[in-house]
DNA sequence: CTCCTAATGAACGAACCGGTCCGTCCACCC
DNA sequence: GGGTGGACGGACCGGTTCGTTCATTAGGAG
């Protein structure tokens, strides 16, 4: 008489249940730092047992390097499709700016694990035998505008990406990691839609201003 | 024969045994974090027991505001003392630039405790009563600057205070507390000794740069 | 000198938490 | 249809950790 309840076919998949809990120990391991977040927590917010993350991860440790590993990797991935040798450097470098700003809104886990590894002295990155996960592609990206920029007479030729790179980095990583303490002194909220915008393109007008200082 | 072993007078010293407890916990706080710190570890660092954290502070949660707040009374009391009313404009800025850079290098534990803060979302902070700690004496400082910057003609006047303070904050922020996945990832210690005066003038040049864009 | 209280120490307790053990279930293959 | 191995669940264990209890001592007030 009763209908059938929704069979949710619960079926015995582990490429599932394995991507299932690092999806939910991302969001618990960012929320609540490694030392902060529970192993029983993670489990019970999946749909199976603590069991199985000793038995696919052997451990907290693993599960956490894991997870470490699968956010880096994500962010390589989408940094790897930006493409803007069809503009002009100045626009290009704008551009950059602006996705890296993108790219830190849209993943605030990702913020806040980098931060939590750096509270570990980044010792499990550095461990880390996963070398997709380093070298950043945008480097890349950022030394071929800043080479044109030079070429056509645009740029500064003192200036080296690795720090053009730390400056963008900075100012959007500061922007997700310090958003916290920084409203709770200043009273702004760095997350304001209102105030994105204005970020967003002063973070642009910074690294242009600095790369073309002292040019016409 | 052997002379007296230093007698190091034991005495009770309530103001003493409190100071040293809020030191021990402050490096512990600042390297391990709130969870990952042990009031046990803590206790066993100083010349008292444990249960003088709990006589004196209520608990752990009670030492961790205290270390915060004194922290950040410590920094803030190193921001009161600059003084740049004296230079021009443009040197006046570049030197709250770069001495905003030293009291980052010389304090890496507030730095540290302040990302850890963050991690907790900033709760012990906005519920602090003491409004001491708050409202960065550097901001006032800053804003009599652009003020005159401005007024000479010498920067922008679309710029906020507030603004070029997140840009100067960003960068010596991200140098102490990205400090080791930067490494880990782009092989380049930003607290070598030989890069260090590199990005202390950089930082000086980005914000000069930032307020004069567009002028002579 | 005596008392009173702030300061202190050692040991204890109970909950927590990472990790493990043992046994079951299911899909697939012969 | 019986065997095999990967996937899985739940109970359990032992060390850890925050917090407390009880007793003691130092030192100043009267």
């Amino acid at each position: 008489m009763t209908a059938e309840p929704a069979p949710t076919e619960r079926v015995r998949d582990a490429g599932r249940t394995r991507a299932e809990i690092i999806e939910v120990a991302t969001h618990e391991f960012a929320d609540q730092g490694y030392a902060g977040a529970r192993v029983d927590e993670i489990a019970a917010k999946t749909r199976t047992t603590k069991r199985m993350i000793y038995y696919y991860f052997g451990g907290k440790e693993g599960l956490y390097l894991e997870v470490l590993e699968g956010a880096y990797r994500r962010i390589r991935a989408l940094e790897q499709e930006l493409d803007v040798e069809h503009l002009e450097p100045v626009a290009a470098l704008r551009r950059l700016a602006e996705m890296t700003f993108d790219h830190h809104e849209q993943h605030p886990d990702f913020v806040r694990l980098v931060a939590i590894e750096n509270i570990h002295y980044a010792k499990h990155l550095a461990g880390s035998s996963s070398r997709e996960v380093l070298a950043a592609p945008a480097l890349e990206v950022l030394s071929r505008i800043m080479e044109r920029g030079r070429a056509a007479g645009l740029f500064r030729d003192d200036l080296d990406a690795l720090d053009v790179h730390m400056i963008i980095s900075a100012f959007c990583v500061f922007r997700g990691a310090n958003r916290y303490t920084f409203q709770a002194i200043f009273d702004r909220d760095l997350f304001d839609p209102r105030l994105r915008d204005h970020l967003r393109s002063m973070i642009g007008d910074l690294v242009v201003a600095h790369v073309t200082a002292g040019r016409p």
